[in-house]
DNA sequence: CAACATTTTCAGACATTTTTGAAACAAATG
DNA sequence: CATTTGTTTCAAAAATGTCTGAAAATGTTG
């Protein structure tokens, strides 16, 4: 009989293995960040392998249905980290993963400040008009948790707004030179 | 009969209203950052009113349970963002928001690298070394498939470790001057 | 345009997470 | 030390989120 599971796997085994555990702890992850565990597989697989695959590839190795399969890669695509591919004398669709690390995540961050952060500055905005505008000269003078909980409001918006101007810059295309500065930041001193 | 929501309201009930729209707003948000909705407007709730509440205070005002206010104040201590105070003369608990929003987020920074980021760090280590470990030289010529894989993973290490030496940074109680620098990044040019 | 191949959609099944409520526990009081 | 007051725990229920599978829509080929 063949002898199974050499103490030294050849490395396809090894790579095999390597990628199906990378699969297993983004997935793990993502539940974390709100993201849905198969969206975070399905893009672990693809970015690990560097392949361009097919809807059937996904489902076949990751065992997962082809409604899930279809939904997961759209949603990639819509957060701009995968995109599709085209194999000639193959009518199927493949997908592919944005392979620069440091492109993938100014991806994440574009999409997360619009779906997230510039609504929710929007929303504040609103509740902060529901105590007054901001007026220099007055003359009925302010109660006092009037003004405390105008201060609170308008300090929450202009963390949001900073990290929001921050978060561009980092995520425009312009943004590379970053990579280094984040670099030399989480370096020096 | 009592003429029902003057077009003029009182400020105090302009500042309920505003409240209860922000914790709604928050509650929202937090879906999204994989953080429970409760627990959100509990924080919520205690940073924009900006005082101590007790247990039954906040299950009266968001209309939760007992434990989930238990349970939700207590993980929001973990988090560093909420802390206890006691009033002279009442048994009572209470808890106060953290009011100074840089601070605010740098604690929430601060844990979510300890809890999420650097165990991600580890498991990616591991990974690392399921296809060997970096070496200088090597006799026997790496295969490309090996080579590729590999790559990658150095380079999804070497991003969060960035992002955690630059979280870390940040999130440090010298980091005040980051608040400073962010808003000057945020601007520049 | 008929026949086939592929992708998308979506109602229900399923799974996970969150919340409740009551009992157990702990701490303070008289 | 019994009682009152306050907090935590946890099993079960509710709510929410995810996945499946098959039908509908879309796209391709001869």
């Amino acid at each position: 009989m063949d002898l199974p599971a050499p103490a030294n796997p050849t490395p396809e085994a090894a790579i095999r293995e390597a990628q199906d555990a990378f699969v297993a702890a983004w997935g793990q992850m993502a539940g974390a960040w709100g993201i849905s565990r198969t969206m975070a597989e399905v893009h672990a697989l693809l970015f690990v392998t560097g392949q361009a695959l097919n809807t059937d590839e996904v489902m076949e190795r990751l065992q997962i249905s082809r409604g899930n399969a279809s939904m997961s890669l759209r949603a990639l695509l819509e957060w701009g980290i995968v995109s599709k591919a085209h194999k000639r004398g193959d009518r199927k669709e493949y997908f592919q993963a944005e392979q620069d690390v440091w492109a993938m995540f100014r991806a994440i961050v574009r999409e997360r400040l619009k779906r997230e952060v510039e609504p929710l500055i929007a929303q504040l905005h609103e509740i902060r008009d529901l105590t007054g505008v901001k007026q220099a000269g007055r003359k009925d003078p302010t109660p006092l948790d009037l003004a405390a909980h105008n201060e609170r409001l308008d300090e929450l918006v202009d963390f949001f707004v900073t990290v929001d101007q921050l978060g561009q810059r980092f995520a425009s295309p312009q943004g590379r030179g970053l990579r280094v500065a984040a670099k030399m930041l989480a370096k020096i001193s």
